[in-house]
DNA sequence: TCAACCGATCAACATTTCTTGATGAGGATG
DNA sequence: CATCCTCATCAAGAAATGTTGATCGGTTGA
């Protein structure tokens, strides 16, 4: 069996990185992810803390968690949602992939000790 | 007069990054950052590699223009687009804010010493 | 000067995205 | 059971976005 640590993934899925930046572009959504940062967070906190009304969030919430960006867990009558690592480890990865290539190569190399 | 490295930029500018996103966030234009990479190129270049109208072209080169992630130059009848390696910066910046914490502070002592 | 070329811009249209308010499912609580 | 709470989903409308084809300005070369 194999035992050797994955690869890094591939240069640039295009697909990929437009998926997550799709759901990045939006104010409401990175201020989710943004808050989710600090652990999962039920949906009515996170009403609270963005003034939104909640079918606005469920939506936002949806568009994170197609994207893969957030996974949600229900306990009783409420909702967490929480961050998806790899993603995000996506989404840096895909922008040490945009970088221009003198500059790549340096976060690269970065990367592979200690990412 | 200030001798010391600017600091790095504050921990995360929702707009700005949001801005950063909504530009990558289409198929397109991420295929033109990524041509881009390599150097500078005039839209006939873009057009060719991408087999997309010119207006079509020309809309998604104003889009990334307008969030900052690249230049034009005009050379005769040539246009020449380049990437701006600050925005990219920004971009990488915003991805690592964007970690959830423990994974964060490992990416941002990187960037510290070589970004 | 004339014609060819490069590229920006515009109008029109189709599609997607976002917001709001209403409805309903499912779990808690009396 | 009756009620309240949390949340997802839906329909409708408004707004933003992307595509196409046409036009036009500026540049080059015959």
């Amino acid at each position: 069996m194999p035992v050797a640590a994955a690869p890094r993934p591939p240069r640039l899925d295009a697909d990929r990185l437009g998926t997550l930046c799709h759901a990045l572009s939006d104010r409401t959504r990175l201020e989710i992810v943004a808050l989710l940062r600090d652990g999962e967070r039920c949906v009515c906190d996170l009403q609270d803390a963005l003034d939104a009304a909640q079918s606005r969030l469920s939506f936002h919430l949806r568009v994170l968690k197609d994207a893969g960006l957030v996974s949600d867990r229900r306990d009783g009558r409420w909702s967490y949602y929480a961050l998806v690592p790899d993603a995000l480890r996506e989404l840096h990865d895909g922008a040490v992939a945009l970088q221009p290539r003198p500059l790549r190569r340096r976060l690269e190399v970065l990367g592979e000790c200690c990412g």
